[in-house]
RNA sequence: GCCGGUGUAGCUCAGAUGGUAGAGCAGCUGACUUGUAAUCAGCAGGUCGGGGGUUCGAUUCCCUUCGCCGGCUCCA
């Protein structure tokens, strides 16, 4: 089975040439985006950003911010505050008295008025007692926390903290900052909006008032950001989703249970398509397993209690019998791995499921599609012996890159994700933490993918690797995850037979490389802003008669196209040829077919596509072997430069 | 779950400092039969998110609850 496999892959590949060049361009490293700007306001900027001018510009422009608030609020008491990537932010501890959104225009006008006196910034530094002194006065509860911080981990530089002071405001900070507030440009900020976080982004802490400002290094580049975000709101998946018959939620079914309209059931099932022969080439096997299990199952893998808080209550059935709605497939895959014995000639086993899972997601974190409760995952366990185990992951990120490079989904990053030792969400084993996390660590390497490492972020039973994507609104989600796992097989008492005639314990790759129908489908959504190609999309082709003398033409033409299972549509309304066109257009058809006198005499049809301006007449015969070849191929001719196979 | 905002016809939005609401698009009907992004006319659509309170009277004020939006936490 692993020979055959190895076949298999190369022949993945000589079905989807992109798969190559792209596969080349992020060995090369790049990390390439849609647009010019990410919407992301809340991720802190990294160290080496430090010294730019525009940090110190957002970080100073904090200052201003927490010295215009406390004019109006003295009793306020400061958290952090910080640069971020359009902007800056800083957390405030307003007590019982809110601040409001109508606050906002005050304060604004309180900094610009900051700004106009040129006040310096100067730097100070107190030793630790004087520091906690200072803040006690002013009744920084926060600020002292962290001091007593710095010093304990060593952070304080020289034993001393250090203060800047702008005008009356101090505060204590590590900078850097401008060198006065009359650097800031001319209409380069803009106070954004209001929030909620707690402090050290702790629940279990106080909840902050976080005021988020949008700044940039000119009044022109704040304008453009502000008409790029508007015009991103046109692409977001929810507006789309609606105006489309994608999806919609419905609060009396419940909330984050979304209920897919036939248009959107129809790009479900193109990609689940597309999953099962990928996978039938990458050698997997298609398993069915039901979405309510018994809770002993979930004892037995570790879910409750590891996972139990995303996972709906569960449901007791009988006096002895608690049944869960299932978060993830593994442990069914699990059964089905262990229902015989298995012989080392027949690992790798893969096996692979579009499985419904269920996972209680807080209320206040669903969005759209792309959080929800209920969702369908690309899902499939790998068991294999520990030689495979790099190959297997390499072939599972090849896979990825050929999905992504396909759909044209350029703006990700990759993420190693590893356990945190002071953390309680992880299983308690470092030798295997340590061994796996460098097994996953080598793979990328030797594959010379770009990744960062970040540690808490693996999967309870394992590291992983999570490719990373930005949404329109700059919200990062995880897409696809590949997860090496080190306690199930123990767990579930998996083995294998090996050529000594022992039994070995396998290794388990978790994967779902389209993520599920939910997320990912909210991805492809606004990348191709609705306009799905032509192998997707829920109307293939817009039949639009120029007029009811040609509509027994048009009629033929549709029976031909159904007959060849292409989605078409007769335009039939009494709208002018005008509105029929346009009517086409905004539903983000990818084909119209036009057809007139002209047509049925020669018995052609005149190609207008979404994508491109240019139209061609060919005739009918040509036309549907040419779309034939675009669904078949599976072309991505929503864009631009990809031409029509005529 | 927490913080801030928001909720008027299917959609996008008007509106009155408390006297039960309008437009465009979509829908339906009719006329028009049109060659590349909106033909014309008519009709129909809402107990102004739900519940409670104050009031002679509430969509407008207050309370509460639900949904949605942006964050925080969490995550595919």
């Amino acid at each position: 089975m692993c020979v055959c496999a190895w076949i298999s892959l190369s022949r993945a590949v000589f079905v989807f040439p992109f798969f190559i060049s792209f596969r080349k361009r992020t060995l090369s490293g790049a990390y390439f985006t849609a647009g010019s700007y990410s919407m992301n306001n809340s991720s802190v900027a990294t160290a080496e950003k430090k010294e730019t001018a525009l940090y110190r510009m957002r970080h100073s422009l904090s200052h201003l911010l927490a010295a215009a608030v406390l004019e109006i609020r003295p009793d306020a008491k400061l958290a952090f505050g910080l640069p971020v990537e359009n902007g800056f932010y800083y957390d405030f501890d307003f007590g019982d008295t809110p601040i409001g959104e109508a606050d906002l225009t005050d304060i604004e006008n309180r900094m610009n008025a900051l700004i106009k006196k040129r006040i310096p910034f100067v730097r100070s530094e107190m030793p630790l007692d004087e520091a906690l002194a200072h803040l006690e006065k002013g009744g920084e509860v926060y600020k002292m926390e962290y001091a007593r911080e710095l010093e304990e981990k060593g952070f304080a530089e020289n034993g001393n903290i250090s203060f800047y002071t702008m005008g009356d405001f101090i505060d204590m900070c590590e900078g850097p900052h401008l060198e006065h507030t009359g650097e800031v440009p001319k209409k380069s900020f803009k106070l954004d909006r209001i929030s909620g976080s707690y402090w050290r982004g702790d629940e279990t802490r106080p909840m902050l008032t976080r005021i988020y400002g949008l700044a940039f290094e000119s009044g022109a580049e704040l304008k453009e950001y502000l008409e790029m975000r508007k015009r991103a709101m046109e692409r977001d998946h929810r507006k789309l989703g609606d105006e489309l018959d994608l999806f919609i939620q419905d609060p009396e079914v419940g909330v984050g249970l979304p209920l897919w309209m036939p248009n959107g059931t129809i790009i479900r099932d193109e990609l689940e398509k597309w999953a099962r022969e990928t996978e039938f080439l990458g050698g997997y096997q298609r398993v069915s397993t039901p979405s309510v299990t018994r809770k002993e199952l979930y004892i037995r893998s570790g879910h409750v209690p590891y996972y139990e808080d995303s996972m709906y209550p569960s449901m007791p059935v009988d006096e002895h019998d608690d049944y869960y709605l299932r978060p993830m497939c593994c442990p069914h895959h699990h059964k089905i791995y262990a229902s015989r014995l298995r012989s080392y000639r027949e690992l790798p086993v893969r096996l692979c499921e579009y499985g419904d899972v269920f996972r209680y997601e807080k209320h206040g974190s669903l969005s759209g599609l792309l959080r929800v409760r209920a969702m369908c995952m690309n899902d499939a366990h790998i068991y294999c012996t520990p030689e495979q185990v790099e190959e297997e992951f390499r072939a599972v990120i090849d896979m990825y890159l050929m999905y992504y490079g396909h759909l044209r989904m350029g703006n990700f990053r990759v993420r190693l994700s590893l356990h945190d030792k002071s953390s309680d969400k992880f299983v308690d084993n470092y030798e295997e933490w340590e061994r796996t996390e460098a097994i996953v660590r080598n793979v990328l390497d030797n594959l010379g993918v770009t990744y960062e490492e970040e540690s808490g972020e693996a999967a309870f039973y394992g590291p992983k690797v999570d490719i990373q994507v930005k949404n329109l609104m700059g919200r990062e989600e995880t897409v696809s995850t590949c997860q090496l796992d080190f306690v199930m097989p123990e767990r579930f008492d998996l083995t294998y037979v090996d050529a000594q005639g022992e039994k070995q314990r396998p290794f388990i790759l978790h994967r779902a490389p389209l993520s599920t129908h939910e997320r990912m489908i909210s991805f492809l959504i606004e990348l191709y802003g609705g306009a799905f190609p032509t192998w997707m999309a829920p109307e293939q082709v817009r039949l639009v008669p120029v007029n009811d003398e040609v509509m027994p033409y048009a009629q033929e033409l549709e029976e031909k196209l159904r007959n060849a299972f292409v989605r078409a549509e007769i335009d039939t309304s009494s709208e002018s040829f005008n509105k029929k066109i346009r009517n086409a257009i905004t539903r983000k058809i990818p084909n119209i077919w036009i057809l007139g006198k002209q047509e049925q005499e020669s018995g052609s049809v005149t190609w207008r596509r979404y994508a491109v301006k240019e139209q061609q007449s060919v005739s009918f015969d040509r036309a549907l072997e040419a779309l034939e070849t675009l669904r078949d191929k599976r072309m991505m001719d929503n864009f631009a430069d990809v031409d029509l196979p005529l």
